[in-house]
DNA sequence: CTGTTAGCGCTTTCAA
DNA sequence: TTGAAAGCGCTAACAG
């Protein structure tokens, strides 16, 4: 007789236990009414036999897919790819499955691609590390039957979808005043591109900081994030005597800038002084240690996926915005003017 | 009458064309059988309803969840992190879900738990991004039942399982020989964990270029990848006067190195000349700019999706090894020795 | 406390 | 070219 090599279901372990598959199946849901001796016999079946349940019969009768999205992007930046580890970890913690999705261009089409590839998987809830007006805009088109939180987006796209993000402006808030309270004259600013919410809430923020001063706001300059902006952001300020502090809207753009300073001879935090945002792992060891803002990614990971339970879980639609608060890393790249 | 709120199945969409919900499912599929003018009245119906196919429904009936698995660590590590998208990307080109499951700590337990999470799921195939010797071993004790393929991971260790990685001595020995073709009369190196086969075959690597050249090889420094180690490294380097090159293992672990170099007094590339590897981008605007071994992150996750992709659709078991080669690019942290 | 029955939405096989 | 029937492995509802 010819027995077919297939991975055992619950009927082979009811089987070998003496039981229905339907004990099986209630040992397995850990079910309240199942004699312990019983139980014994059925967990010591499935250990035998290595039984692993089937997610997809599982899924189908319950409807329930115990598994949640995340929308990525194609993006070497620190942050996102620290928060996909952090959401992995706390989705597994909650017993979720977590699906990816990433696009390629934060744009509409492909954020909606993205969300579509995920329902298809019938998965019970989306986190969108999508912190670009695109995928707000395509976020918000959607039926929504399916519980959404957005990871850094800004509060006034946000309309009525729920939200987990850092205290941008407070941030941005946090670096200027600091260089303002070091005795520079004003802050000048190298923002992130102008369709990332976050990078015009930390705008915002500099700007609110320097307005409260009674400081000028001097034109900003903006970089798409990497290092290479910020050398050509760095040049550009470099050529001006009269700049002493720059504000920078990510860590990446600052290393771009200390080096385009350096070039041009200007030397920090000696003639210019230089803060970042995120506080990446490097922080402490460029040239000169950067002082920067520092985002804790974790915690942002962790809320989002809470937030997402919540609202699997209950049921409820929330559209709460919560905000991490962000704290200033002092360290060898800002000073006192001269 | 009271309808309930569901997402709506194919029998709706048949019901809708006047159809059998087969026939919907030969459209669905793409089987050749179906009279054109009958596929448009079900694309039509398909789209009035909006109709999204339930992927648990088909995974239940075909055996085939179309989901590969990706194994993670919970890492802040440029690579790992980047290659994460590539093999996303390529998983969707070639009509696959990708399912994750992050190992925290790289031990055994964990990653078989990773890989158990991921068979729950009934993934077709899974990619582990583990270069960690642990991973190896958890990857050898399961019943591989399933195709896997390994992401940079140590060629003496792949005893039969197929694994796409860089050249990794290769890419040392490019290194090493370029600072002894500088004039350097040794070369020092500081090496990541020797718990990861990527960090043994640089080092063996750097050792064997040493050799061939009948130089002496000094002790290694070891550290964890991170710049904190790097800049322990460096200080022990730089007490040494007769230190005048050194390769790291990582540039992250090389920033660390140029941050103690520059406190000791020590310049660079002046006294010292110093070799990452990786090229994360930043690398150019590091102070001095980085000469470093490029890794092409995009292409070894593109080539171990290809592989466990051509593994799922044979249902053949490789063992093969895919090395990509590495390529030095030279910049300023390296000149001649004076 | 345990077993029986009836689907979940889809694909596969066979028949028409 | 289309439809009918059976079953993938599991859970929910009910019966005992």
């Amino acid at each position: 007789m010819h027995t077919v090599r297939r991975p055992p279901a619950m009927r082979d372990v009811a089987h070998l236990a003496g039981v229905s598959h339907q004990t099986v199946s209630r040992v397995v849901n850990d079910h309240p009414n199942v004699r312990s001796e019983t139980r014994a016999r059925v967990l010591a079946a499935m250990r035998a036999l290595d039984y692993q349940p089937n997610a997809a019969a599982r899924t189908l009768a319950t409807n329930r897919s115990q598994t949640v999205g995340l929308v990525t992007f194609d993006t070497t930046l620190f942050g996102p790819s620290f928060m996909v580890h952090a959401i992995e970890r706390a989705a597994r913690e909650a017993g979720y499955f977590v699906s990816i999705a990433s696009a390629r261009e934060p744009d509409v089409p492909q954020v909606r691609e993205a969300i579509r590839r995920l329902r298809e998987q019938a998965v019970e809830g989306i986190v969108t590390l999508a912190p670009v007006a695109a995928a707000w805009t395509a976020l918000r088109q959607e039926p929504l039957d399916v519980p959404i939180v957005g990871l850094g987006i800004a509060s006034g796209e946000a309309d009525g979808v729920p939200m987990v993000a850092i205290d941008n402006a407070a941030g941005a808030a946090l670096a200027t005043r600091h260089l303002l309270g070091l005795g520079h004259a004003t802050v000048h600013h190298v923002a992130g591109p102008a369709n990332w919410p976050e990078a015009r809430e930390r705008q915002a923020g500099w700007r609110a900081a320097l307005e409260e001063a009674n400081r000028p706001a001097p034109a900003a300059l903006t970089g798409d994030w990497s290092a290479a902006a910020g050398y050509d952001a760095g040049l550009a300020l470099a050529e001006r005597t009269d700049v002493t502090a720059v504000f920078c809207a990510n860590d990446q753009m600052a290393i771009g800038v200390l080096r385009a300073l350096h070039e041009a001879g200007r030397r920090v935090p000696r003639d210019v002084s230089v803060v970042g945002f995120d506080d990446v792992p490097e922080a402490p060891y460029l040239l000169p240690p950067l002082t920067t803002v520092r985002q804790d990614f974790a915690e942002l990971g962790r809320h989002s996926l809470a937030l997402l339970v919540d609202q699997i879980s209950t049921g409820a639609r929330r559209s709460e915005q919560q905000r991490c608060a962000p704290s200033l890393i002092v360290r060898g790249s800002t000073t006192a003017v001269r």
